[in-house]
RNA sequence: UGCCCCAUGGUGUAAUGGUAGCACACCGGUUUUUGGUACCGUUUGUCAAGGUUCGAGUCCUUGUGGGGCAACCA
């Protein structure tokens, strides 16, 4: 795993004199600064059904963040309660994503499966308090009995049977008497309620699926509300933090912890990330790893962390991102370009330069020795001085970028043309003399001479040249495949149209694969967890994965420079 | 035609009744052996109408617009 350095602290760590940055952090200071709590205790709750994405580290920065900030603990809970679509591989993944983002669950790990047995009491408690029964309607009668939002339930025929015969029914579900499907427990509350969470949910089904922590134990698991309120409580839940969807399950979270006389729990909301030009819900996620649209949960065009990860981003950029992204109530869809500022913000200062050619044109150097070859420094990053230099090695053949000549140019083209004068980076200043085209008009090489004394770091020769060239040494080329990576949709918001489905939108040049890239031989050392700027051109990390599969170096662009040409 | 939430430049987010600020993006300039970085600057905003107040982005009312809620999903 890549070694970063530790991310500036934001916010030094208890500072009594922060100014909140958001309404949750406000009240956080506000209950501390009552004594409500001795010390703030958050979680993150994953369902284990998919990979992480770019808003979990949203929702993760948040909770582990604060807690980090104000002293306090956070824990990392599995929310394990649907058997069919849940397993270990996520679990893997996600506790793998969360630490490299860099936070770590000092509250302990938790998974919601650990407390089916209490939570099955609570049930009880429930039942023989009045305040649940167990029902025998199909799925079809009872939506229709639900009502709808402008029209009130009707009560079940079960409803008002005695607590008693409830609970035997309810101990016979869970002994797997009855088959699946035949009978839930459903709270007792009320089906004429504004607020369609409140018309007596369903808090247990009966399911005889493969769990993959409790196996075969369990033929009955509880739902959603009848067990996230409740695992917040059991933990010491100071403030749970959650997206905006559960705000109507809110009411029902309250009343479990009112009705089981159990530690209070306080449930806040705020808005989900959204991206623009990708999808952000694991269901949509999952359809392309299934439909083989991407190369898996860790593509790097997804949005998954494992994605980003893949592509190049560092756990800096990423929450440094979740940073400026901000804490609110209201809908928000967030530029991508706020994610690459953060990445290129990260890596301009952290990583080396190196000289790759991504589309390669002969340079011959008419004037310089055939035979010599030197050695030439060049910084490794001029941001940071300590970063040091390393020599790279120059000759009468090179290689050189085909967009950095052009056969017809204007005053505004910097770079090599006829009649053009432009520096090679950390080496000569060269002037164009000819260039050699093929039966198809595509260019084959481009000859120039040199200013022996133009040398970088010891120029005496006066000449100055507006553009500066990349190029790497032909005879000692390291060649390589390198990817570029665009966004994976054309559409700003390709699940925001109600009448098409979001896949009608890919972007189907979302991938460039470029397969006979030269690049200069200190890469030839490279490693997965080191990020390059390749110069002028991005910043770019070796693949481990496809390098692996290939046999040959294959190189992800992270992100693009920023390119201030407007010619 | 029920309940809940939300509304500040292009985007995101501050302003806790007292000068509408910051970041990204955009545009322009300076520096530059990366058309990068850094630095400087311009343009752009309180959904509407009433009300309370010396004073309203903020409080109240009514609209308007957007989002959510009717899984044995989370």
């Amino acid at each position: 795993m890549s070694e970063h350095p530790a991310p500036e602290q934001a916010h030094p760590k208890g500072s009594e004199n922060h100014e909140p940055a958001h309404f949750i952090e406000q009240i956080i200071k506000d209950d501390l600064a009552a004594g409500k709590h001795a010390q703030i205790h958050t979680r993150f709750p994953p369902e284990p059904n998919g990979y992480l994405h770019i808003g979990h580290a949203k929702a993760i920065c948040l909770s582990f963040g604060l807690a980090e900030r104000y002293g306090g603990r956070v824990n990392l809970r599995f929310d394990d309660t649907n058997p069919e679509k849940e397993n270990q591989e996520y679990v893997d993944a996600i506790r793998r994503d969360v630490s490299w983002l860099g936070y770590e669950w000092n509250g302990g790990e938790f998974y919601t499966s650990d407390y089916f047995d209490t939570l099955y009491g609570f049930a009880v408690q429930l039942i023989k308090g009045g305040h649940a029964y167990v029902d025998h309607l199909t799925p079809e009668e009872m939506a229709a009995g639900k009502g709808t939002p402008t029209q009130a339930g009707t009560n079940s025929p079960w409803r008002s049977r005695s607590s008693a015969e409830s609970l035997q029914l309810f101990e016979e579900m869970k002994a797997g008497v009855h088959p699946d499907g035949h009978g839930v427990l459903r709270a007792k509350i009320d089906m004429a309620h504004p607020n369609m969470h409140m018309r007596d949910p369903v808090i247990y089904r009966v399911k005889r699926a493969h769990h993959h922590r409790t196996g075969d134990d369990w033929c009955i698991y509880p739902m959603y509300d009848f067990a996230h309120g409740q695992s917040d409580s059991i933990e010491g839940i100071t403030h749970s933090l959650c997206t905006l969807e559960f705000e109507v399950h809110r009411p029902l979270y309250e009343w479990f912890i009112e009705t089981l006389e159990i530690f209070p729990s306080r449930q806040i909301e705020f808005a989900r990330l959204n991206l623009d030009h990708t999808v952000m819900s694991k269901r949509k996620l999952l359809r392309l790893v299934e439909e083989g649209v991407v190369d898996g949960w860790d593509d790097p065009r997804m949005p998954t962390i494992s994605g980003l990860r893949r592509r190049g981003f560092t756990p800096e950029s990423i929450r440094t991102f979740c940073d400026r992204v901000g804490i609110a109530k209201r809908e928000n869809v967030i530029h991508f370009s706020l994610l690459e500022w953060a990445l290129r913000d990260h890596l301009n200062r952290s990583a080396n330069r190196a000289m790759a050619v991504l589309d390669p044109v002969k340079l011959v150097v008419t004037n310089y020795p055939e035979e010599q070859t030197e050695m030439l420094p060049s910084e490794n990053n001029p941001e940071d001085p300590e970063a040091g230099s390393r020599e790279m090695p120059f000759s009468k053949t090179l290689w050189m970028e085909r967009d950095d000549f052009k056969e017809e140019a204007n005053k505004k083209w910097f770079r090599l043309a006829p009649g053009k004068t432009v520096r090679l980076k950390s080496a000569y200043i060269i002037r164009y003399v000819d260039h050699v085209m093929d039966a198809e008009g595509r260019l084959q090489e481009v000859h120039v001479e040199y200013f022996p004394d133009s040398k970088s770091g010891s120029d005496t020769s006066g000449i100055k040249a507006k553009g500066t060239l990349h190029w790497v040494n032909a005879a000692t080329a390291v060649d390589a495949e390198v990817r570029l990576y665009d966004r994976l949709f054309s559409d700003p918001t390709p699940d925001g149209h109600a009448d098409r489905d979001f896949t009608e939108f890919l972007n189907p040049d979302s991938l460039e694969i470029k397969t006979a890239c030269k690049l200069e031989p200190s890469l030839a050392q490279a490693d997965a967890s080191r990020p390059y700027q390749f110069t002028r051109l991005g910043y770019f990390v070796l693949d481990e994965k496809r390098t692996a599969e290939t046999g040959t170096p294959v190189w992800n662009r992270s992100v693009t420079l920023k390119d201030g040409w407007k010619g």
